[in-house]
DNA sequence: CGGCTACATTTC
DNA sequence: GAAATGTAGCCG
């Protein structure tokens, strides 16, 4: 069975990802089937009962709309997919995922999985007619963002593959991917530490603005390889807004809440001083905004917010950009390459630790011409 | 960790 | 020979 199975989800989470009709057929058919299979069983059983009049509202609709439906339920392909270790819902107008899901565990982070060893493409399990490309991304000015970070799973290199598939990638300010988003990733990891179970939901929203006055308008950007077609183009949406929502629990305390927070991220450059309380909303506003439930089978009354049992803290803009410079004198082939980047943490005016300093000396020595 | 571009290689 | 794909080096 494929990965992006609709059929697979549909047998059970048909009440939320589904229409009723297609419940209908569900239900009372064979779900191995084909969609069409189903409807050609369906309208053969119509044919027999149409006339009879013991048949109850109910079932009539559902007769009548197979009728409607000769050709086919028109299909937004809103099913949830599924990957290695990730969980999506993909919008084909927008070429955009609604939301990514993941679990991070502290043995998910363990591992020797590679992003060198990772390229951005096309999902394989979606059909490339609704598609994003590498080539809408390009020279776009915005940078291809993963939802569910390819950084969650060190432990597998096709699960971490799998999250750069386009279907887990939206257009992302690279200043903000690259600061805040990525402090916010990190800290999702950190969870770890104190929760044994992390669920994070990520996806992006277009929000309206308020004009002329109390009007309020939906306007944001789509890019694209193919710059002047408008209609049937293939034009990748861009998010005026990141989210995430955070689930984090000892599952083996039953009967203990369930810590849950939820933040909204504006698409755009992020102060490094910015903290992320500053973008905590109520996870029902969000819920609003998306159109979706994000957490339909965890009833309020065993939430708890996140951000009231644990800090809430990003690590700091400096500490991050320190664990680059780190990160950048390992991988440094070169001693004209050792001394760029030294300089350049000199000029940023960062502080470095021990540790940093030693590791330059280390490299130093062993990067120097033996005599 | 998160990305990019330039260039080389492969593929049709 | 153009387009897709892979690799090396770079940045925040």
């Amino acid at each position: 069975m494929s990965l992006g199975s609709p059929r697979f989800f549909n047998g059970f989470l048909s009440g939320t990802l589904c229409t009723a009709l297609a419940f209908y057929f569900y239900k009372t058919d064979d779900y191995k089937k084909t969609s069409s299979d189903r409807l050609t069983q369906v309208n053969l059983h119509a044919k027999e009962s149409y006339h009879l009049t013991d048949v109850d509202p109910e079932t009539a609709k559902q007769l009548r709309g197979s009728e409607i439906l000769k050709y086919g339920i028109p299909d937004r392909g809103f099913n949830a997919r599924l990957y290695t270790n990730h969980v999506l819902c993909y919008d084909q107008a927008k070429k955009i995922p609604v939301w990514v899901a993941e679990l991070i565990t502290k043995s998910d982070l363990r591992g020797h999985a590679d992003r060198e060893y990772s390229n951005f493409r096309m999902d394989p399990t979606l059909d490339a007619f609704f598609s994003s490309h590498n080539n809408d991304f390009i020279g776009s000015g915005w940078s291809r963002g993963h939802m569910a970070p390819a950084g969650d799973n060190k432990f597998s290199q096709q699960a971490m593959d799998e999250t750069f598939y386009l279907t887990n990638i939206v257009p992302q300010d690279i200043s903000n991917n690259d600061g805040f988003w990525n402090r916010l990733e990190i800290y999702c990891r950190d969870l770890t530490n104190k929760f044994k179970e992390v669920r994070v939901i990520s996806g992006s929203l277009t929000l309206p603005t308020v004009k002329e006055g109390s009007k309020k308008f939906v306007n944001y950007e789509v890019n694209s390889s193919n710059k002047n077609q408008v209609i049937g183009n293939n034009s990748v949406t861009v998010p005026t807004h990141l989210f995430k929502v955070v689930t984090a629990e000892n599952p083996q305390q039953p009967g203990s809440p369930v810590a849950v927070g939820a933040f909204v991220i504006p698409n755009q450059p992020i102060e490094g001083s910015a903290q992320l309380t500053q973008y905590k909303v109520k996870l029902e506003d969000l819920e609003k905004s998306a159109g979706v439930y994000f957490l339909p089978r965890l009833p309020p009354s065993k939430r708890v917010d996140l951000c009231s049992v644990d800090s809430c803290q990003l690590i700091s803009q400096e500490a991050l950009e320190l664990y680059f410079v780190g990160r950048k004198l390992e991988d440094a082939r070169t001693l004209e390459r050792l001394d760029s980047v030294w300089k350049d943490l000199e000029r940023r005016h960062l502080v470095p630790d021990d540790y940093l300093i030693h590791l330059y000396k280390r490299k130093r020595e062993s990067l120097s011409p033996t005599r």
